[in-house]
DNA sequence: TGTCTTTATGTTATAATATAACTGTTAGTT
DNA sequence: AACTAACAGTTATATTATAACATAAAGACA
């Protein structure tokens, strides 16, 4: 389980607290209609889930949240839905948490960059087009070709104040 | 378990293939003398074994190879000289692959960009100063302070050809 | 040297994260 | 309705990591 601190205001660089859980499950619902995909009822609660909370969820929190309404579900359950909403866009692993967030650009399959607070927990995507093509440029200059970036910086949120190690 | 290729040679960036294992041993050895630490024998064959191999190595792996030696080892026993290595800058944890990797800007607590070839498996350490002052400057344009970056880039080095998916 | 203290390691158990393999169910198609 | 493909349920297990307590080894110092 991750530790949660909660309710701490994180600037969310765009999103708007009150209405981004509903902005983005609309979204989902346009998109996932304008391309054929299938927004199941449980897809749309897992990605409901991932964005209520304004930080990163673990799977096993989403299931566990997932099981006060449906009878206790298995771990495959929600690892198929994550499976799906990664793979569409609509959420982001950060992988040094093993842990998900809600995306906000809708529907690209980018890879986002993203500022995670190590005291309120709550996480912020740059997505910086300069950051991307600086890190392909240097990858470029010794043949290296980029795939899939994982940029996930820890460190301290405005609201959060000083970098702390403790 | 990772998968392993084997044997291909992406470039190590500055990292003599020949040379690497003993001078990364030498070096810790002698930076543990100036700063006081105790590179034990455990310490010394983990690292050791991590650097056999050029590409990042599972702790479970690691815990095999150990065992071969010395009667079955435990988790602990691992994690336990990860922990002192990592802490001390011999070695980097790649975190969207839980796996480790030796770091040859010895002695150093930096945090590296890493290049992961999806191919051959090979790491390649960027810690390219440009980049990390990038990601500091745009970080700090929104007040986040950053701690530990963790730069992660996943693709195909110049020895394994065209980026794939498959 | 012996004993004290600290640090490291061994050991057992278990937590946390993730997937494989198979079964049943639902939605879309004919 | 019968067929098909995609989705979800279920059981079991793999993989990664840590907690808690026991033992041993190293360094400090009377």
């Amino acid at each position: 389980m991750l530790p949660s601190k909660s309710e701490k205001s994180f600037p969310k660089l765009g999103h708007d607290h009150n209405s981004c859980i509903a902005d983005a499950l609309r979204n989902a619902d346009e998109i996932c209609k304008s391309k054929g995909l299938r927004f199941t009822a449980l897809r749309r609660r897992v990605l409901e889930i991932i964005w209520a909370k304004h930080e990163p969820t673990g799977a096993y929190d989403i299931l566990e949240e997932l099981s006060t309404n449906k009878a206790r579900a298995a771990p495959p359950t929600v690892y198929r839905a994550l499976d799906f909403l990664l793979k569409h866009g609509f959420v982001h692993k950060i992988e040094s948490l093993n842990a998900f967030v809600g995306c906000d650009k809708f529907g690209d399959t980018h890879a986002g960059q993203f500022l995670i607070c190590e005291k309120c927990n709550q996480v912020g995507e740059l997505d910086d087009p300069e950051i991307a093509a600086l890190i392909e440029k240097k990858a470029a200059s010794i043949g290296f070709k980029v795939g899939q970036p994982t940029v996930e910086i820890l460190g301290v949120c405005g609201d959060c104040g000083t970098p702390a190690d403790g």
